[in-house]
DNA sequence: CTCAGTTTCG
DNA sequence: TTCACACTGTCTC
DNA sequence: GACAGTGTGTCTCGAAACTGAGCG
């Protein structure tokens, strides 16, 4: 593969510097308009400190820290680190020996090395315990008198904190649109890790249009961040303060959707600890998808079945998706059973099954024994789900997926574009997505096609395309296999909203001896159940007459 | 010493 | 900050 | 056996360095 004659020539040195700036004037460019005074200060200021203070800001703000020790801080391309650490500090970039937080600064300090500094300070060392664990230890010395605290630190230690932290993540959100990623995208395809599309980027394109939206997706981010973490730790209080906190925002209509997705699952975690009116409050402010459902839920379940049946009527009238709708459908027959109105019997839906008593094996998940099974019964065969047909589509489509057209595309560091699950996302290339059907249905060398795309791509960032994982000759053998009439089937259903459709793919991918002779499988472990964007697509298998099953494993004893 | 989790780096 | 599954308990058939 | 709720592993670029904890 030509992956592996690529050689690596060495970065140049401050090749860190060199795209810290490309970054910034990239941003300056495009959004002069929309810097505030204090930023294009920075850049000024910035550009004319010396190249190793440069240096040494970027090395360091672009770390986690937020502290960090002047005796560990070592670079060999930055000789003269005490003069840089001087001008950084004279020119504001830097604060030295700032007292923010003890924890924060102790985190630069190891344990052997707290224990060691304790030891020759017996104003410290009397209060604490030296075998407890680090994190003990750091919350004991956190509760002392902070001030001498601080002063017996700065004794022995010098900590540095870059400043300008919001400019620079300001920067980095105008420049990616996030802050998820960061200034090592720019090294990536330099030393060979993996490409970008060299998509169109037109000078008209901005991801932001407004400062507001900027400002508000900063504070945004961070909050979800802090969010997500309460969600994780089971910590109550803090996600309740982060919760009442968003609801007071008042943020730009573009900012609405994250947040009311935020509180869905604000609303979610409220309903672990029984806090139902609460949860159903931030359902409330939500209105996306399951927030109602949960609505109708709680109601269901703390007596309030008549309010339920009012919703599930209104969700019936206009559901928001199909899971939603299939959801109201379900439950409102359950419920009216519940309050003795007449209500219609619940039929089971049956998809075509297939049991099988296999014997389980250490090391292997339940699909790779259904797919050994079906290799013995003259299947060939493979673990398919998501990302196979995923994959099929990225590589089919890839170059409607990065066709430029306006406002998708607002970085060189993109996987696909903006508009990739949205709704509009076939309306806005109709043409090309009919054209591109009409070639996967008749073209005889669509095997070369892909194997073409796939050489040619190889490794090239795409939201659909996983190279780690990606088996060519898999989907050469489905191209090959599948009838022309149902790939198109799957992949128009695919185009026509990739956010619902991207998922519920069956796990086994199999494949008789003749062509055409082909089947999806769903292996099924006991206590496993089909989830509703499975039983989606088997329906519309089943339409279009699709062969696929439900295989149910059973545990055989021995 | 090993081991696992995190952080840095190119 | 997604998707699928394992595991549990409850209810219904 | 269906359904609901809860929790977990997985996605991350990968190698190397660093860190803290537990073990013998
Ligand atoms: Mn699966
Ligand atoms: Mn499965």
């Amino acid at each position: 593969m030509a992956e592996d004659i690529i050689e690596r020539t060495p970065l140049p040195e401050g090749y860190y510097l060199h795209n810290f700036l490309k970054l910034l004037d990239f941003v300056n460019e495009r959004y002069d308009d929309m810097l505030i005074e204090n930023e294009k200060q920075f850049y000024k200021t910035f550009t004319k400190l010396s190249e190793g203070a440069q240096r040494l800001y970027v090395r360091l703000v672009t770390r986690k820290g937020p502290y960090f020790r002047l005796d560990k801080v070592a670079y060999a391309e930055i000789p003269e680190l005490d003069q840089a650490v001087d001008e950084l500090e004279l020119a504001g970039f830097f604060a030295v020996n700032p007292r923010l937080a003890l924890p924060l600064a102790l985190h630069t300090i190891t344990k052997p090395e707290l224990v060691d500094f304790l030891k020759d300070v017996p104003e410290l060392s009397e209060f604490v315990n030296l075998s407890a664990s680090k994190q003990q230890l750091v919350a004991e010395i956190a509760s002392l008198e902070e001030a001498q605290v601080w002063a017996l630190l700065e004794k022995r230690f010098t900590f540095l904190l870059p400043l300008y932290q919001e400019t620079v993540e300001i920067y980095r959100l105008l420049f990616f649109g996030n802050l998820e990623q960061e200034l090592s995208e720019f090294i990536l395809e330099d030393i060979g890790v993996l490409r970008y599309e060299p998509y169109e980027i037109r000078d008209e394109d901005r991801f932001f249009q407004q400062r507001q939206v900027v400002e508000d997706l900063h504070a945004f981010t961070y909050a979800n961040a802090e969010l997500w973490d309460g969600l994780q730790s089971n910590h109550l209080e803090k996600v309740m303060a982060i919760g009442n906190w968003m609801l007071e925002q008042d943020p730009h209509d573009k900012l609405k959707g994250k947040y009311r997705r935020s509180f869905c699952h604000i609303g979610r975690f409220l309903e672990k600890f029984k806090l139902w009116e609460e949860a159903l409050g931030f359902y409330q402010h939500s209105g996306l998808h399951p927030a109602r459902e949960r609505t109708v839920r709680v109601w269901e379940k703390t007596g309030r079945e008549e309010a339920s049946l009012v919703l599930l009527a209104e969700i019936l009238e206009n559901p928001f998706n199909e899971d939603e709708a299939e959801f109201a459908a379900m439950f409102a027959e359950k419920v009216k059973k519940k309050v003795g109105q007449p209500y219609q019997k619940q039929k089971r839906e049956t998809f075509p099954t297939v049991s099988k008593s296999l014997e389980k094996e250490e090391g292997l998940n339940v699909e790779a024994i259904a797919l050994n099974s079906y290799q013995q019964d003259g299947y060939e065969g493979f673990y398919a789900e998501n990302l196979l047909w995923g994959g099929l589509f990225g590589l089919l489509f890839w170059d409607i997926i990065f066709m430029p057209i306006p406002n998708v595309f607002f970085n060189p560091f993109q996987r696909g574009p903006k508009d990739l699950f949205s709704e509009n996302f076939r309306e806005k290339r109709t043409e090309q997505i009919k054209k591109r059907l009409v070639e996967v249905a008749s073209n005889n060398q669509l095997s070369v096609t892909i194997r073409q795309c796939y050489e040619e791509k190889f490794n090239t960032a795409n939201y659909f395309v996983s190279w780690k994982r990606a088996d060519l000759e898999q989907f050469v053998k489905i191209v090959e296999w599948v009838p022309r009439e149902h790939l198109v089937a799957i992949l128009s259903r695919m185009a026509d909203n990739l956010r619902e459709f991207r998922s519920g793919f069956p796990d086994l991918m199999l494949f008789g001896k003749e062509k055409g002779d082909y089947l999806l499988a769903e292996v099924k472990g006991p206590g496993d159940q089909l989830r509703p964007n499975q039983k989606r697509w088997f329906r519309f298998f089943q339409e279009i007459g699709i062969p696929y099953n439900v295989t149910k494993v059973s545990w055989a004893d021995g």
